[in-house]
Parts: structure tokens; C-alpha cells; sequence
RNA sequence: GCCGAGAUGACAGAGUGGCUAAUGUGACCGCCUGCAGAGCGGUUUUUCGGGAGUUCGAAUCUCUCUCUCGGCACCA
């Protein structure tokens, strides 16, 4: 039985969907007025694996992520480097969606933009007026009146009204013409050089929270059975979304699971674009290889907080290394296997590993547990590979094992000729065969010096050479 | 002020009542090897922030103390 822990109730619970093994699952995705950072990663990298084992479970999964291409980050950031709004958010999208494929994130059924849903968006005002859950007012604002739904203030944040007026009332402006302090913005006027869409309230654009509201029940269902996002969401964007979201449909619970994913910091603070303590994710692609990142990420269970540091990511290079060369082992293994049935205990291995894997990720997605029991079962599989000799079958078996995990946590995608820039200038199959060549014939005459200095050279291009009992073998090595 | 997360061996990090506390990294030793790498075996690891209690039995439950981090209308 999956288990999911739900930030609604702060409890750990059976995952049922609301119907059958139809899964809707939305997640928030960026706001587009910058490159995003590593914490972004964390988040779109969680969920995926977490989309990739419902999937893998057997559920049918309709995945929706946003982008949120105009707000007022968006239209400053526009005005400060005197380029055109839309102009920037695209270039920022497309810049999101570069880095969502290195990572090896799959693209959600649905990725819609807000852009694209002005309509949408004012029916589902329009409708809340018409509810008496939100007021326009005389500047062109359209407000969420909260004191239609009061019993939903702090409902998943946990907070009292007191609690959060204290926390705000001293930071924020309040805009003068809201009804109540907590009341948020669902419509917001636009000033002449600002992008703006007509609107029953007059010129203007839509406020934070209800995109997500409105694209969510657009393309999943009023009714969804997981909503995500990084922790930092959950007061207000995601409260917002609930006060929306039951009030334009009636219906109750907006979302049936709330998952929320742990923050990544950096020597132990928050890594965030207002701190200014962020890498982008193109960055850290520019040290370290897509796969050792995902790597990095999965991990660490979602919901812990992973501090960033360059040493962190060799660490978890060097642990997906270990893994990488079991898989590697294994496939030279294959050209040496005898052709027959014999499997050295190997299928119940796997089946053990498999359901030990399902246990892990059963356990609210324990990405953690369920890679250390992989690395239980890769030392198994090179101490059989070593002492004894499994048939073919077997250890075919073994890597289709490997790409079946894969398909859930994909830490194993080969990354080794990734770095783009090099891709040109990099040594050809033939002339390390070539060279290897060479230098077996100088290891043949023991002439160990030309031996080794051939070995460095390849090195020093990345090329790895394994003496071995059956002879020469080489792989590229990325970081 | 309010709300939350956490403190586990050199480091990272699982484990939430019961065999010798997963796993990874690092370091060291051994096997293998011309050497190296990879791999395998072993050591670093009777200890889980401090104290008290419950229990036949606790890293795991209760109380208490100390410390760290995060959220409270910018945020994944």
C-alpha cells in the first residue's frame, strides 16, 4: 500500500485517488522572469519521480505543471533591463524547459501558461463575484473576500488568524482599498505602460494564486487528488488556491493530498533568488554531469532539506559512479557468459530487490532507502559476477532490472558525453582502440613505462582504462 | 509572537519498540593486479544532542532541557 504524507492533515496516509487509479496531479511551476536555481530542480526532480512511481504503480497519471509567465516579478525584471515582458518570459521558459530536459524531467501531459488563459481566468473571477466570494473595487482590483470562507484561513498552513495577522500586519503594505488585511488579489489593475487585458474590472492582469486555480481545474479535474510544490508555497499561494478553487466549485476537498517538497540550502540557509545565495541550475550543469545532479537529488528523501555544496555533489557522483560500474560490469560480463540457463541465484535476487524497492518507495516515495538497497544489491551482482558464471539470461535479467528502476528514479541515463562543448573535440572510438592496441603490445614486451604513459594520455581525455582478467576495457568518464 | 522541521558513527544519511544500527563517501588493511582502476572482504561503528521516566527490552514511546534551521501575503 502507497503511502503518502499529506501536509493537510500532517499525517502520513493510505494513498486512495478519488477515482479508480486516475491520478490528477498539478504542480506550481516557476514564475519565469529569471533562470531558475537548483532549488527549482529539487522540486521539478521530486515530483517527477514521484509522478514516474504512481506510474510505475500502475496508476494512470494526468501530470500538469504551469508556468507562470506574467506577474509583477516578471513585468520588473521586463522594465529593469528595458526588454519586452513577453519577450523575457519566453526567453525564460525556453530557458526552464532546457533546463527540465537535461535534468531528464519529463515533460508534464499539460504545461499551460497564463498568458494563454486570460479568459479563463476572468470567468473564474467573474464567477466568484457572482458567488459573493470576491469584490471589485473602484481602481480596477478584484479581491478574494476571505470572510466568505473563514473556516478555510489557515487550513493547511495550520495557522490562526491571529498568527498571521501579527506575522504580516508589520511587513506588508496593505493595499488601502482590500476589505479585510488577508484579503489577496485575484484581478489586479494595470497601469498604461504595464501589460494589461481588458476586463469587466477595467484594464488589468491577474493576480498570483489564481492561475493555478483555474489552469488546474482546466486540465485536471475541480477536484484533484495531489497538489505539490516546494514547502514555501503552502502559505498563501496554496491556501489562496484553496479559498479559490472550493468557492468557484462548491466543492470540498479542492485537492485530496497536499505534498510539499523540502527546501535545498546552502550552508544551512535557504537557497532562494531573494537571498541572492542561488546557483542556476546552468551553473552547476557547467561542473557537474546532469545525471550526477538528478543523482544528488533523488538522493535525498523530498521532503528533508538537502544543504548544497560542491562536495556534496562529488559525493553523490562518486555513489552513482559505484552503481553506474555494476551496471557496467555486468554488461562485459554478458559477452563473456556462457549461453545457458544456469542463473546463480540471480532471479531471486532481483525479485527480493524489487519488492524491497516497492517497500522503499510504498514508504511516502523513501528514494533514500530504496538506493541503498540498490547498492546491497549491486555488490551482490559483482560478487556473483566475480566468483561465479551466471548464463546470459541472467544477467540480462540484472540490467533490465537496472533500467526498471530506472524508469522511476532515472540516475542512470549515460551521461557521458553530455558536456557540449567538448563534444567535438573528443577522442574517437577508433583511436582509443587504436592506442589500447598499441599499448597492449608495449604491456605484451613489459615495456611498462610506454604502457602507463599511454594510459595517462587517454586519461587526461577522459577515457578510463580497466586491465582485466579477459583483457582491455575503457569508458568515458564524466563527473 | 505564532507555526513547523531537525539533532544518528570522520562526514552524509536511512531506520520510529526486539536478531551484531541500513547505505554511501572518506581513511586504513587484506585479496586481485606489472602498477593503477574496477571489484570483493575487513576496520573506522555497541552507538543514536543532554537528563529523567515507561518497558522484560528504546535511536525508536513520555516528560524536560540545550542547540540548529525554516515559514508567517517575493519564493520550488
Amino acid at each position: 500500500m502507497l503511502r503518502v504524507y499529506n501536509t493537510l492533515t500532517r499525517e502520513t496516509e493510505d494513498f486512495v485517488p478519488l477515482k479508480g487509479n486516475e491520478v490528477n496531479m498539478y504542480v506550481c511551476g516557476p514564475t519565469v522572469y529569471d533562470h531558475c536555481h537548483l532549488g527549482h530542480a529539487r522540486s521539478y526532480v521530486s515530483f517527477d519521480v514521484i509522478r514516474r512511481y504512481l506510474i510505475y504503480r500502475g496508476y494512470h497519471v494526468n501530470y500538469v505543471s504551469n508556468i507562470t509567465d506574467v506577474d509583477d516579478k516578471v513585468i520588473d525584471r521586463a522594465k529593469e533591463s528595458d526588454e519586452d515582458t513577453f519577450e523575457l518570459s519566453r526567453k525564460f521558459t525556453a530557458s526552464f524547459e532546457e533546463d527540465m530536459q537535461a535534468l531528464g524531467v519529463i515533460d508534464p501531459d499539460v504545461r499551460p501558461k497564463v498568458t494563454e488563459h486570460i479568459k479563463d481566468i476572468i470567468d473564474t473571477v467573474t464567477r466568484l463575484i457572482d458567488n459573493g466570494a470576491a469584490y471589485s473595487t473602484p481602481k480596477g482590483n478584484v479581491y478574494y473576500d476571505l470572510n466568505s470562507s473563514p473556516e478555510k484561513i489557515g487550513i493547511l498552513s495550520h495557522q490562526t488568524v491571529e498568527g498571521l495577522m501579527e506575522g504580516s500586519g508589520c511587513r506588508v503594505d496593505v493595499e488601502d482599498d482590500k476589505r479585510y488585511q488577508l484579503d489577496f488579489v485575484l484581478w489586479k489593475g494595470s497601469p498604461e505602460d504595464e501589460p494589461g487585458w481588458d476586463s469587466p474590472w477595467g484594464r488589468g492582469r491577474p493576480g498570483w494564486h489564481i492561475e493555478c486555480s483555474v489552469m488546474s481545474m482546466k486540465y485536471c479535474s475541480e477536484q484533484l487528488d495531489i497538489h505539490g510544490g516546494g514547502l514555501d508555497l503552502i502559505f498563501p499561494h496554496h491556501e489562496a488556491e484553496i479559498h479559490q478553487s472550493e468557492s468557484c466549485t462548491g466543492m470540498h476537498p479542492f485537492s485530496k493530498y497536499w505534498i510539499h517538497n523540502g527546501f535545498l540550502t546552502i550552508d544551512k540557509e535557504k537557497m532562494s533568488k531573494s537571498l541572492g545565495n542561488f546557483f542556476t541550475i546552468k551553473e552547476v550543469l557547467a561542473k557537474f554531469s546532469p545525471g550526477t545532479i538528478r543523482f544528488f537529488i533523488v538522493y535525498t528523501h523530498y521532503r528533508s532539506t538537502i544543504d548544497f555544496s560542491e562536495d556534496a555533489l562529488v559525493e553523490a557522483g562518486r555513489a552513482r559512479k559505484r552503481l553506474l560500474n555494476t551496471i557496467s560490469n555486468v554488461k562485459h560480463a554478458i559477452y563473456e557468459a556462457p549461453d545457458n540457463d544456469d542463473e546463480c541465484g540471480i532471479s531471486d535476487l532481483i525479485d527480493e530487490n524489487r519488492s524491497a524497492f516497492v517497500d522503499s518507495m510504498d514508504d511516502d516515495f523513501n528514494t533514500r532507502e530504496a538506493i541503498g538497497n540498490l547498492f546491497v544489491f549491486s555488490r551482490k551482482v559483482n560478487s556473483i559476477i566475480a566468483n561465479e558464471k551466471p548464463g546470459k539470461s541472467s544477467l540480462e535479467n540484472v540490467l533490465d532490472f537496472y533500467s526498471e528502476i530506472n524508469q522511476v528514479l532515472g540516475i542512470f541515463e549515460d551521461d557521458s558525453n553530455s558536456g557540449s562543448e567538448e563534444q567535438d573535440s573528443r577522442i574517437s572510438d577508433e583511436d582509443i582502440n587504436e592506442l589500447i592496441k598499441i599499448r597492449e603490445k608495449a604491456r605484451a614486451e613489459k615495456d611498462w613505462v610506454k604502457a602507463d604513459s599511454i594510459r595517462d594520455e587517454l586519461q587526461e581525455k577522459g577515457i578510463i582504462i580497466e586491465d582485466g582478467k579477459d583483457g582491455v576495457r575503457w569508458r568515458r568518464e564524466s563527473s
